[in-house]
DNA sequence: AATCATTCTACAAATATAATAGAAATAGTA
DNA sequence: TACTATTTCTATTATATTTGTAGAATGATT
């Protein structure tokens, strides 16, 4: 019941692309680098973000990506999606037709509310808040260093 | 991020077994049978599940295995626990040292309500639920069948 | 002793994840 | 136009995990 690193890669690149919004096209290399993601493992998880619409990759001019909406229109359930497939736990939670047990089967309502509640938090959590949250982490870290200059 | 056969069968035999709790111990070939599962596999999954302390075996007597408690007192959380390990999605949710960037990670606290919303759903929710939830829709069905006859 | 079921250990097969490699395509630049 | 940097696509490899099987030891009952 782990996500995947292209999860966990997909969504800090998310982030990384969100904090610097304003900012124009992101360049591959710069968000692999801090991400500490290698380039070619990457590209393919941009590659699959980009076919899910979240972002847009700006060929023309700088190159580089861009979220395709504002952070704040963006839920984390839908990189989530996007990266890591339906968040059911189980496959007959999506095609009960799989498992012909599922008629009669008391555990798949079980799986369908772990289903929902996830999909519950990460649809309340906007990328926005993520990138605001990393902004306030960066501030306080600087913060902290200030004393022992 | 499914969750392993092991999780879900093994929770199918936690609610075989709460629903013949009064009966004495059962056998583990019997719940093979009726679970579809090999009883090699199933050996395994019901192994760790004696491991920590959700069943007993009965070897005095008839031989066969019965949940050690009540299964009002068994919530669904501790058979996932036993038999899937963390609910946490990401490793470093349960143990930050074990990524350098976990101190100024934004998508930390994310994981983080993620693991609680399942835990919680978990611990709603106890074997008892279940097996009355079972024992509900086998009445369905029976019930169903009548027209029929 | 024979039988039946549990219990333990080791191993094998299958599948999925994670990651790399190479090259084609595309646009900007000298 | 040739060159460079970057994106984009396809294929392949490596690794890890999951899933499952096999065999024998153990323990109680008949």
């Amino acid at each position: 019941m782990k996500l995947s690193t292209k999860a966990r890669y997909g969504m800090r690149a998310m982030v990384d692309l969100a904090l610097h919004y304003e900012k124009g096209p992101i360049l591959l290399k710069d968000i692999a680098k801090r991400q500490e993601v290698s380039m070619k493992y990457l590209d393919h998880i941009i590659s699959t973000l980009r076919a899910n619409g979240l972002i847009e990759s700006a060929k023309t001019r700088h190159s580089g990506y861009v979220v395709s909406r504002a952070p704040c229109q963006i839920k984390t359930y839908e990189i989530i999606k996007a990266v890591e497939g339906s968040l059911a736990p189980v496959d007959c939670v999506d095609d009960p037709k799989i498992c012909h047990r599922a008629d009669f089967c008391a555990t798949l309502n079980l799986w369908k509310k772990l289903k929902k509640s996830m999909r519950d938090v990460l649809e309340g959590v906007t990328l926005e808040d993520l990138a605001n949250e990393q902004r306030e982490i960066i501030e306080q870290k600087t913060k902290g260093q200030m004393y022992y200059i």
